[in-house]
DNA sequence: CTGTCAAGAGGAAACGTTTACTTGACTTGT
DNA sequence: ACAAGTCAAGTAAACGTTTCCTCTTGACAG
C-alpha cells in the first residue's frame, strides 16, 4: 500500500479512501490510485484492515458441526453460505466429531481469528465457555440442538412433533406395535424424538413395550433383526436417525421383510424412492434450518439486542409406501 | 494484553513470550501471566499476532468446491479437515456453483485473509489471476479438475482408467450395446470418463455408435427413458456421475427394467446396495483426495519447492448385481 | 477585502501483536 | 577480583491498515 501511495504520488490516507470506495476523492487522483494498484498487484489485506477498522468485523462466521462430511450437516453448511454470501461474509467449518473438547478447541481456534460469529450444533454439555466472547461481542447461534448453560438463539426440528406425526401416521394404518429405534439418548434429538413417539402411543391409547424401545445401540443392523425374530415382534418400525434407518432398509431387505413390515424413517436420504417399495420418511429441512440459524446470527450483528430467539421447523411427511403398508403386509 | 502484562506486573514482550510458549521466562512469572490471563479473559488475537509473526502464517487454508453439500466434495472437504487439523491449520470453504466469476470472488475474498493455501475444484477455465498470489507465497493445489493456463499440484481420480475398467467390466458380461451418459462436455471429468468409455470399446473391437453417446443432457431421467425406448435400445448403460446415476436408477426401476438392463455408475451413491439389484458402481475416494491435495499443499508449506506433482488415485469396482446382468437379463 | 465554510488531501497515531535490540544481573573461568 | 559470557526481562519499532486531526485551497457571502 505504501508502494501505490508512491508510485500514484498520493499519500496513505488517500489509497485507503480509493480502495475502501471512500467518499471525497478527486477522480483523478482516484484513477492514478487505480492505476498504481493494478500496476503493482496490489492485494488488499483484509486481515490488517479490520484490525484497525471502526467496526472491527471480520467479516467470516465459524461453523462448528459433528461432521461436515455428513449430508446432513453439508446441507446446513450450504443454507448457511446461502445467507452469508449475500453479505460478502466467509465460513469457516470444522468438524467436532461429536467430542465436547474436540468442539472447544474449534471454538477457540475461531475466536482467536475473531469471527464474527458462532453456528454451532453442540456436543458439548456445557457451553458457558462461550460467555465472555459473547460478552466480547461474538455472536452466537445453535443449530439442530440447544445448547446447555448459556442463553442464546437456537433453530431446531420440530423432532417431538415430527416423530408423533410419523407414529401417528403408522397409528393410522393399523399399527398397534411400533418399535422405536433411536440414537444415543444423551443427544437431544434422540430424546425429543421419543418423547414424540410415546406421545402419539399415549394420544391413542396404545400402552409402550420396553421390548420395542431402543436407544443408543451401536450396531443397528444387528438390533433390527433382532427385534424382527421377537416371537412377537413389531408391525412396524420408526427409525429416528438416518444412519439407523439405511442400516435398518438392510436388515429389513435382507430378512425379506419389506412387504410384511412397516418403516418410517425420519430423515430424508437418498435413493429413498427407488428402493421397494419406497421409503416413507418423516422428512427435515437441513438447508433451512442453516438459512434461519445464519439470519439470527446476522440479526444479533445488525444491532438485535432482545431476549434469545428459539425457530422451530416443521417436518415433511413423504409417503413412499414402505409407512402405508398394513399389519401383516396388506397395502 | 496490555492489560495482562499490567495486572502481572510485566512487560508486554513477557506476556506474549509466555504466551506462545515462549523459551525462557521465569516460572513464576510465567505463573503469575497465566493467572491475569484468566481473571481478565484474555483471548489471544491470531491476526493481529500473525500480522506482525515472522512467519505470517494465518493457519488457515482456503476450499473452493462446486457446491459444499455436494455428498463428494464434502467428503474431500472432510478429508481437507482431516490432514490440517494435525497442524492446528483451519480450513474456509466456499461454493463456486461452478460459476468462474463465483469462483474468482471467491478466491479474492480468501487471499485477502491471507489464507496460507488454497485448495480448488476448479470451475473457472482460466485461473492466471492467481500467479500473483503464488509468487507472494500462496500455496495452491488443484483437485478432482486440473486447472488452466496455470501450472499447479493437482490431485485426480482416475476417470479415464475407471471408466474403461467399468464398461469393460460390461462387456466381459456380454454386452456390446452400451450407452453412455455423461456431464457437460467442458467437464474434464466428463470428457476423461468418456475418453475411458471409448478406449473400452476400442479395445474389444466395439464399434461406437452415436446414438448411445450422450452427454450434458438436463434431463438425464428423460434421457435414459428415450433410450431404453429406441428400436434397438442398449442392453447396458454406463452413468458416469453420481446424480445422472441416481436419475438412472428411478428411470429404470419406473420402467421395470431393472433386471433386463445392466447399469454400471461411476461414483458410489448411498442405498445403492438395498436398491434390487444392487447398484454395481465404479467408486472414487473422496476423502483420500481430499487428503492428499491437503498433503500436497503442506508439502508447499513447508518448503517443497520443486516441480508440480500430478496424483492419480485409483477407482475400485463394487459389483452389486446391476453390472453383472448379461444382456438380456439372465444372471 | 475579510471572514466563514466545505472539500480534499496529508501526517501521524492507533489496532494487538511479535521481535530485534538493549539492559542488567548473574555465573563462570582465570 | 575481573572480563567475558549467559540468561531473563524490558523498550520500542514494526506488521498493513484506518481514522482522527490538521492544513491548504478555493468558493462564496457580507
Amino acid at each position: 500500500m505504501k508502494q501505490v501511495a508512491a508510485v500514484a504520488g498520493v499519500s496513505l490516507a488517500t489509497v485507503s479512501r480509493v480502495v475502501n470506495g471512500g467518499p471525497s476523492v478527486r477522480p483523478d487522483l482516484a484513477a492514478r490510485v487505480r492505476d498504481a494498484v493494478d500496476l503493482l498487484g496490489y492485494r488488499h489485506n483484509h486481515t490488517a484492515s479490520s484490525l484497525r477498522r471502526a467496526d472491527r468485523l471480520s467479516a467470516s462466521i465459524g461453523l462448528i458441526f459433528e461432521d461436515v462430511a455428513n449430508p446432513f450437516f453439508s446441507a446446513v453448511h450450504r443454507g448457511v453460505e446461502d445467507v452469508a454470501r449475500g453479505r460478502g461474509v466467509l465460513t469457516l467449518a470444522g468438524s467436532s466429531d461429536e467430542l465436547p473438547e474436540r468442539e472447544r478447541e474449534l471454538a477457540e481456534s475461531l475466536t482467536a481469528r475473531r469471527v464474527d460469529g458462532l453456528i454451532i450444533a453442540p456436543a458439548a454439555t456445557d457451553h458457558s465457555y462461550l460467555q465472555r466472547d459473547r460478552a466480547a461481542g461474538l455472536a452466537l447461534v445453535f443449530v439442530d440442538r440447544p445448547a446447555s448453560f448459556i442463553d442464546a438463539d437456537v433453530v431446531l426440528t420440530d423432532n417431538a412433533g415430527g416423530a408423533r406425526e410419523a407414529v401417528s401416521h403408522l397409528i393410522a394404518h393399523g399399527h398397534k406395535r411400533i418399535a422405536f429405534l433411536g440414537d444415543r439418548p444423551e443427544l437431544h434429538t434422540a430424546t425429543e424424538r421419543l418423547r414424540g413417539y410415546r406421545d402419539a402411543l399415549a394420544r391413542h391409547g396404545i400402552r409402550e413395550e420396553v421390548m420395542l424401545i431402543r436407544s443408543g445401540h451401536d450396531r443397528p443392523y444387528d438390533l433390527v433383526e433382532e427385534l424382527l425374530r421377537l416371537d412377537d415382534p413389531p408391525t412396524a418400525l420408526f427409525t429416528s436417525q438416518n444412519l439407523i434407518t439405511i442400516a435398518a432398509v438392510h436388515a429389513i431387505h435382507d430378512l425379506r421383510l419389506q412387504r410384511k413390515v412397516a418403516h418410517v424413517g425420519f430423515d430424508d436420504v437418498a435413493l429413498a424412492d427407488v428402493v421397494e417399495p419406497g421409503l416413507t420418511v418423516m422428512a427435515q429441512d437441513p438447508r433451512a434450518l442453516g438459512r434461519s440459524a445464519a439470519e439470527l446470527l446476522f440479526s444479533r450483528l445488525d444491532g438485535y439486542d432482545g431476549p434469545s430467539r428459539r425457530i422451530v421447523l416443521p417436518t415433511t411427511l413423504i409417503e413412499r409406501g414402505s409407512g402405508e403398508l398394513a399389519p401383516g403386509g396388506r397395502r
